[in-house]
DNA sequence: GTATATTGTTAGAACTATCTAACAAAATTG
DNA sequence: CAATTTTGTTAGATAGTTCTAACAATATAC
């Protein structure tokens, strides 16, 4: 059974994975807010016990044990975000620090009456996929504001940013997922755009925002 | 903040004093299931830490940051406990073992949210009272089902052992809290009781369920 | 293609939490 | 009260997770 810390390192090398499941070990370090020695003696660890392959100098990449654990922690953490908006009364905002915390969890249990509780959601509060089970990822492909053309129809759908900032900044603007927003124009100068929707004729959304925003084109 | 293990530590201490409230190595090295030298290296650490008061060859003491810490921690407990059995279907013999885990989450707002959504309990799913924020126990005193005496009419109210086995005992028998039980007779060989209650005419119980049982005599 | 910058490794140390073996103090017992 | 048992301490070790300093390999830039 993995380590809470070694759960949190299987988390951060499954989000960091490149097309080709690599990561380097300086990626790895920034991420985890620790020092390239660390990592070092930790991948040899990670390595011993299954869950990814080191070589000398090369990046390291998750076995599919340790890319299956990953996404099970994934979901952990996923569910128990859902599980704290919609059971709890939580802000989506306010989630992320508790569930990376219940992540370590050992309680299947526990995490199945939530799965439950909620009739089996397939997205956590910020739109990212919660794995199944198995450890399977239902991938969607949705575009970021900033692809869009003036004059669609878009809904908001997911993040690529969860900071509490950023969630913060949408809630001034009532920006939630699931907002149909309609492009007004597009600023060529900077990127930024100007949307509508409920109860706002017309809000300014800078490129940065707009590079964060997923949504799904309806119209 | 306690470590994880010092929190463990600290409960068991709050839970081992006497009247005094004094606690030796031995019994806090059979409670934590570790070796004695392991408790003695402990308490050192504790005592750093300001939990405790330790003098060589003397049983060890909280303090009023220890025992208050403590009471916080098993007020985490006794909430979650409540919070899975009320809130979310478990039975009360599957909750403590969870609750061993998220007693160690630090997210106050957490907590509160269990407290609010609960209308503030008193008491956990066996029973024991709950701290208040401020770390403070409302002790009630009960008696056990073995100081009644035939004729009496009594509530289960509480349970001086909360072990799954124990438990499972009960829910066997259709013995939950609060249930009306009218004592029907002693055996002074064995101390056994003979019991009515709803849809149970004569149920014979042990002295040592008899010594388990917490009740409040109603009649 | 050499110099420089970046990335990665090793060595050595610290701190937490645990163990066993050996010894010492305190309590119990006859 | 002396012998024995129980309780508690010390010493020394291990495993996990982290650090800094020093060095080595690889990648980038000129
Ligand atoms: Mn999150
Ligand atoms: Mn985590
Ligand atoms: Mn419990
Ligand atoms: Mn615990």
């Amino acid at each position: 059974m993995a380590s809470q810390t070694e759960e949190n390192y299987l988390k951060s090398l499954f989000n960091l994975a490149n097309e080709a499941g690599e990561v380097n070990i300086s990626e790895l370090a920034q991420q985890m807010q620790v020092s390239m020695p660390t990592v070092n003696s930790m991948v040899k660890t990670l390595q011993k016990n299954g869950w990814l392959i080191y070589e000398k100098y090369k990046p390291v990449i998750l076995t599919q044990e340790g890319k299956k654990e990953a996404a099970l922690v994934i979901r952990k953490h996923r569910l128990t975000e859902m599980f704290l908006v919609n059971k709890m009364g939580f802000g989506w905002e306010e989630v992320h620090e508790i569930a990376e915390q219940i992540e370590h969890i050992h309680a299947p249990k526990f995490f199945e009456r939530m799965d439950e509780m909620m009739g089996h959601p397939t997205v956590d509060p910020h739109g990212s996929p919660i794995p199944d089970k198995l450890g399977r990822i239902q991938e969607v492909n949705y575009l970021t504001l900033s692809q869009c053309k003036t004059g669609q129809l878009v809904v908001l759908a997911a993040l690529t940013n969860s900071s509490t900032e950023f969630l913060e900044f949408l809630n001034s603007r009532e920006l939630n997922l699931g907002k149909e927003l309609k492009i007004q124009s597009k600023e060529s100068y900077d990127q930024s755009m100007v949307v509508s929707f409920k109860d706002h004729a017309s809000e300014t959304l800078s490129e940065k925002v707009c590079d964060r925003l997923l949504v799904r084109v309806i119209g």
